[in-house]
RNA sequence: GUGGGUGUAGCUCAGUUGGUUAGAGCGCCGGAUUGUGGAUCCGGAGGUCGCGGGUUCGAAACCCGUCACUCACCCCA
């Protein structure tokens, strides 16, 4: 049997109400806090993320699906949305006018990892990007969208966490600090660290290896190596959201894994998934716009990983619905006329089927139930030659025999 | 990339220390008075037991390999 590639998901019908529900309540709170919906291309030039990302992260050196287009240069399929909208900002100058410096998308993206629960290879982001604000209230308010989204959803025991990374001049300093630290505990620790200590000294904080998070339990934090400006901005963010009365927990040792991320950082974690648990992250990235020849522009933002969410959510969405009409023809002479009036309805906006599988008026009746009809209407040759049909109430049973000329209007009532 | 777990009907799963026609529930189709659904009862269809090899008189079961799925490491949304 032929199978979807690994790590790729079909949306069946059953989860297709949860996700128009996520994407319905994405648009509209994005809406209402002034983004702009963006829609980017699904691939760019593999520089592009390799310069934004970072050569060094883990999603660029192993997780990109990197492909030559015909003329040889390097294509690659969106690993994350903020490379892409950052592009288009400058392309297309929306920072210029203060209508487009608050932009939201949503769709897939794409990266190489070996498949486990809440992680794919194609899986779908909502993400935000407000550019050009440094006030710590731009900070809070982005943060807000975010907590406000997973709590319209009803998601329950979620914990925000966040820091501030400090400005790349403060990690330097701090880096250098850290290592001073770790360095004499180098043979207590795992494997893994040992490696990080030259690439990423950073992630050691965050290993989840007892050995290690004992090693680090003094360690200086960077928080208090912070620059006076940055430590101010995050005290105004805390002090923000405060404010608004959203929880928050601060973790000295969260970290971000692409290498534009700046003093800002947050993420939001939900208990009950299993190791992927974090279902909304972002940051600051002052410096990525000024990175990609664009002016020096401050700017944050967020991405949701949506299939994460969906995980969280009821199975059953209710959604209201206009009551179905079953149209259930039988019989040579009657089926035309059926059909036609199947049409009639649906020319009129009224939610009407049938099942041409279906021979008889049992049959037929059976299907009615089974799709969830809220009337049947029943036209068989008797009706025929009479120029009737019946309208069965399929949930009080009671029916009456309407004529062919009038059905549609007393249909239409019956609808409303 | 590394490790663990699991592969039997459309779905969820039984299947005894290896034993002859591989089962159940749900779902699907049909019947129970000719043109009236759901409940009940009865019947039916549907399976190369993931695939390949081996052990054996005999393998869904044991062994080896392989593939797929899945969870975790890693990483991240």
């Amino acid at each position: 049997m032929l199978r979807s590639i690994k790590g790729l998901k079909d949306i069946l019908p059953k989860q297709t109400p949860q996700w128009r529900y996520m994407e319905t309540l994405a648009h509209t709170l994005a809406a209402q806090s002034g983004f702009s919906e963006i829609r980017i291309p699904i691939f760019e030039s593999t520089e592009l993320y390799a310069r934004s990302i970072g050569g060094e992260t883990d999603i660029v050196e192993k997780e990109m699906y990197t492909f030559p287009d015909r003329d040889g240069s390097s294509l690659t399929l969106r690993p994350e949305g903020t490379a892409g909208v950052v592009r288009a900002v400058l392309e297309h100058h929306l920072l210029e006018s203060p209508s487009t410096r608050k932009l939201y998308y949503l769709g897939p993206m794409f990266r190489h990892e070996r498949p486990q629960a809440g992680r794919y290879r194609q899986f779908h982001q909502f993400g935000v990007e407000a550019f050009g604000i440094e006030d710590p209230f731009m900070d809070v308010e982005v943060i807000a969208l975010l907590w406000r989204f997973f709590c319209s959803l009803g998601l329950k025991d979620l914990t925000l966490h966040i820091n501030s990374i400090g400005n790349p001049q403060d990690r330097e300093h701090y880096i250098q600090e850290l290592k001073r630290f770790i360095s004499p505990k180098l043979g207590g620790i795992c494997g893994n660290c040992q490696r990080r200590f030259s690439t990423n000294p950073l992630r050691i904080l965050d290993c989840k290896v007892p050995i290690c998070q004992e090693a680090t339990q003094d360690a200086p934090t960077l928080f208090d190596h912070l620059s006076p400006e940055s430590a101010s901005h995050f005290q105004r963010i805390l002090e923000g959201l405060n404010g608004i009365d959203i929880p928050f927990s601060l973790n000295y040792r969260l970290v971000r894994g692409l290498d534009y991320y700046s003093r800002t950082t947050f993420e939001i974690t939900s208990p009950h998934l299993g190791a992927q648990s974090t279902i909304g992250a972002g940051g600051r990235y002052d410096g990525l716009v000024a990175l990609l020849q664009g002016p020096s522009t401050p700017a944050i933002g967020f991405a949701v990983g949506l299939e994460r969410v969906a995980l969280l959510l009821p199975e059953q969405i209710a959604s209201p619905q206009t009551p179905l009409f079953f149209v259930a023809g039988f019989g040579k002479e009657a089926k035309p006329l059926a059909f036609k009036l199947l049409n009639e309805l649906r020319e009129l906006g009224i939610q009407a089927d049938t099942d041409y599988k279906s021979v008889n008026l049992k049959s037929l009746l059976r299907s009615a139930d089974k799709l969830g009809a809220g009337y049947a209407i029943i036209l068989g040759d008797d009706e025929a030659r009479s120029e009737t049909a019946i309208i069965r109430n399929m949930t009080t049973k009671s029916q009456e025999s309407v004529k062919l000329k009038e059905i549609s209007q007393k249909i239409q009532s019956l609808a409303s």
